[in-house]
DNA sequence: TTTTTTTGTGTGTACGAACACAAAAACAAA
DNA sequence: TTTGTTTTTGTGTTCGTACACACAAAAAAA
C-alpha cells in the first residue's frame, strides 16, 4: 500500500505551512484566496483523507450525548434498546464519548416534557440527543428547540416525521402491518374474520399503531379472491386475565369465525395466556417482540409468529449515527428502517442470540 | 466523566518510568520481578485501560489480511460476502488495515489449493486469513499450515469443525434445514410427499448440504401426528431448463402427492422457472438467498420462502473479527451464529437494503 | 506619517502509546 | 579495584492532527 497523504505532504506540495493547510481543511479562516484554492487543489489532486485515529487523539475533546427513553421498569422491552445503547457505549468510548440517560414513565407525556426540559436545561452540555418520540406534541417541541440550538436528534422506535431530525431508525410501521396480514393469512386456509388488537393504556393516537393497522388492512384488502372482515378493539386493562378473557369470549360469541389476532405491540403474550384461559386453540396469533413473556408462547406454538422489531440495535445505530455525524462528520441517511424479521420456534435463537452478542468493537 | 488513566500516571503512582510501565504492558520481559509486580499492582488499583486511539497511532504498522473466496463471476452468489469485505475495508482502513482477496473456481477443489499455496507462499506477509473452506481436504490443509505459522484464519459459509481456526460465521446449516421444513410444513395442510434437491455439480459431499438434509428430515420426523415422505435427489445439469423440467415432470409422475420442494443451495429460482414451464402452480419452494434471480419469483409468490444467510455480514464480521482480534485482542467467540432470515414478499426490500448499507464506521 | 487593527502565515506543543536507544545499576571475572 | 558483561530502568522521538501562539505584512484609522 502506497503510504497515505498527510497534511504535511499537502503543505510541501502547495508550498505553505502544515498550519495553512488545518485552516482550510477545518474553514478557520484567515487564508487568502488563492492559498486556499491552491491548498484545496493539491488535496483533490493527492486525494487527501484524514486520519481519523490522528484526529480523535489531537481533538481530545468529551462529546457528551442524552438519551431520552421510557424507563425499562415499566416497560420490559425498553430494556432492548438500553442494551444496544451500551453496546454503542462499549464500541465508541475510546473516542471520548458519553452517554447520558434520561428516563420517562412511558404512559406520561408530562414526565416526558420534563425529562426534555432537564436535557434542554443542560443543552450547552450535550452534542447531541437520541430519543423516543412517544408523545407527538411534547417531542416535536423538543425537537424544534433542539434544531434551534443545533443540536443533532436522532430518533428510535417512533417516527415523527418532518421533523428536523438527523434520521429515525427504527420499523416501518405501516409494512409490519402487512407483514402481519401476510403471516395470519398464510397459515390460515379459510380466513374469514381477523382482529387487530391494541392493549395500552390511555388513548392511544399512536400514529405507529394506526399505521400498523392501517398496513393490516391494506393486505387483506388487497387479496381480491378473499372476502375477509377485519376487527379492530382497544383494550385498556390488559394486566387483568379475567377481565381480559371475558373480553374475548365476547368476541368470539360475536365473531365465531375469528381465526387469527394481531396484537400491535409487545403484549401478544396476554392474549396467548387468556385464549389458553378459555380454551381457544385454533385462533392463530400474530404480535412484536422477543420478550421472555412471548417466547414461551412462542416455543409451544400458541403464539404463531413474532416479528423482531430489533430494539436492541435501534438503539445501538442511534447512538452510532449520532456518533458517526459528530466526529465523523459522515452522512447520515435520515430514514433507517431495520429488517422485520419473522421469527418463530425454529429461528428464535439466533436473533436472542444476536441480541446480546453482536457488536463491531473497532 | 473523571480523566482516563494514562501510562504517565501509572509510572507516576509506581514510582518507575513510562518505558517501564510499557514493557511491563507488552510483556517485553527485562524487568525485575518486583517492579513488575509493583507496577501491575498499580494498574490494576487505577484500572487502567490502554487508549485504542493513541496505540493504533503509534502502532503505525500496516495489517495484511488474505480473503480466500470463491470468483463471483462463477456464481453470483459470491458478489455478496465481497461486499460485506468491502465495507469492513471501509470501516478500518484508518487502522492501516489491508485485504487482499484470492478467488477459486468453487467447482474446482484444485484452484482453491493453487490458491491456498499462493497465500502460503507470501505467508510472511499476512497477518491473518479469511476463507470459504469449500473442500474438506483442501481447507483442512491449509487451517493447518496457517496454525503452525501462528497465522489467525477465520471461516465463513462453511464450517469446518476441529479445525484450529479462530471463528466460524455462518449459519447453522442443520438447523436451516429445520426452518426449512418448518415452513414447508406451515402453508400446506395436506403435506404428503416433499423433497430435497441439491443442484449441484461434481459429487456434492459437502457436509453442509448433508446437515441442511438432515434438520429438514428431523423436523417432519419430529411430528408425530403426519406421516410424510421426505425424498432426497442430486441434479446436476441444472442449467439446462429442458433437462431439469423433464426431470422435474418424472418426480411428479412417481410421487404426484409431492406439495414442496426445499432447495438446498441459492437456485430455487431454477426450479420456480422450471415448475411455470411444466405448469406445476401448487407446489411450494423454499429456497436461500437473496439473488435478484430468486427475487423475482419471490415477488410473483412462486416462491414460498426464501432464507436469507446473511451473506454480507458474513464477509464483514469475518474482516472485522480478525481484525478485533489482531488489532484489540479481543477474546473471539469461536462460533458465531448469524439469523436465519425468513424472507418473503414484505418484508424483502429492508433486507435488501441493510446489505447495501449497513455498516458501523467508527 | 505614525499608530492601530486586521489578515495571513509559520512554528511549536499536545494528545497517549510504542519503541529505539542511552544510561545506570547489578553482577561477574580478573 | 578495575574492567567487562548483563540486566534493569529512563529518556526521547515518532505517529498525524489540532490548535494556541508568535510574528509578519497589509489595510485601516489616527
Amino acid at each position: 500500500m502506497e503510504r497515505r497523504i498527510r497534511i504535511k505532504d499537502i503543505a510541501e506540495k502547495a508550498g505553505v505551512s502544515t498550519g495553512t493547510v488545518d485552516r482550510v481543511i477545518h474553514k478557520r479562516g484567515n487564508v487568502s484566496p488563492k492559498t486556499k484554492q491552491k491548498v484545496k487543489q493539491v488535496m483533490e489532486e493527492l486525494g487527501y483523507e484524514p486520519n481519523i485515529i490522528a484526529s480523535m487523539l489531537a481533538y481530545n475533546r468529551v462529546f457528551k450525548i442524552a438519551a431520552l427513553l421510557p424507563d425499562y421498569h415499566v416497560d420490559p422491552y425498553w430494556q432492548q434498546p438500553k442494551i444496544g445503547i451500551d453496546k454503542a457505549i462499549e464500541s465508541i468510548k475510546h473516542y471520548g464519548v458519553e452517554v447520558i440517560p434520561f428516563y420517562f414513565n412511558l404512559f406520561k407525556a408530562e414526565e416526558f416534557s420534563q425529562q426534555a426540559n432537564n436535557i434542554l436545561d443542560q443543552s450547552k452540555e450535550f452534542s447531541g440527543v437520541l430519543l423516543a418520540p412517544l408523545f407527538l406534541k411534547e417531542a416535536s417541541e423538543l425537537l424544534k428547540q433542539c434544531s434551534e440550538k443545533h443540536i443533532p436528534t436522532a430518533m428510535i422506535n417512533t417516527n415523527i416525521e418532518n421533523s428536523e431530525s438527523l434520521c429515525y431508525i427504527g420499523q416501518d410501521s405501516y409494512q409490519s402491518g402487512v407483514l402481519a396480514g401476510r403471516l395470519i393469512d398464510f397459515g390460515c386456509d379459510k380466513v374469514d374474520t381477523t382482529l387487530v388488537l391494541n392493549l395500552a393504556k390511555g388513548v392511544t393516537n399512536a400514529k405507529h399503531l394506526l399505521d400498523k393497522e392501517r398496513g393490516f388492512r391494506d393486505y387483506f384488502n388487497s387479496l381480491p379472491e378473499k372476502e375477509i372482515t377485519v376487527l379492530k378493539k382497544d383494550f385498556e386493562d390488559f394486566t387483568d386475565d379475567a377481565k381480559l378473557s371475558r373480553f374475548l369470549k365476547t368476541i368470539f360469541e360475536q365473531h365465531p369465525k375469528t381465526t387469527g389476532i394481531f396484537v400491535t405491540n409487545s403484549r401478544a403474550y396476554r392474549i396467548a395466556k387468556c385464549l389458553q384461559l378459555i380454551g381457544k386453540k385454533e385462533v392463530k396469533i400474530v404480535g412484536y417482540d422477543l420478550l421472555e413473556e412471548n417466547l414461551q408462547y412462542l416455543r409451544s406454538n400458541d403464539i404463531s409468529f413474532l416479528i423482531n422489531q430489533n430494539p436492541v440495535q435501534q438503539g445501538y445505530f442511534g447512538i452510532m449515527n449520532l456518533v458517526n455525524h459528530l466526529l465523523l462528520k459522515k452522512e447520515i441517511d435520515p430514514l433507517q428502517y431495520l429488517p422485520l424479521d419473522i421469527v418463530v420456534n425454529e429461528n428464535v435463537e439466533y436473533y436472542l442470540k444476536r441480541a446480546l452478542e453482536f457488536s463491531i468493537v473497532v
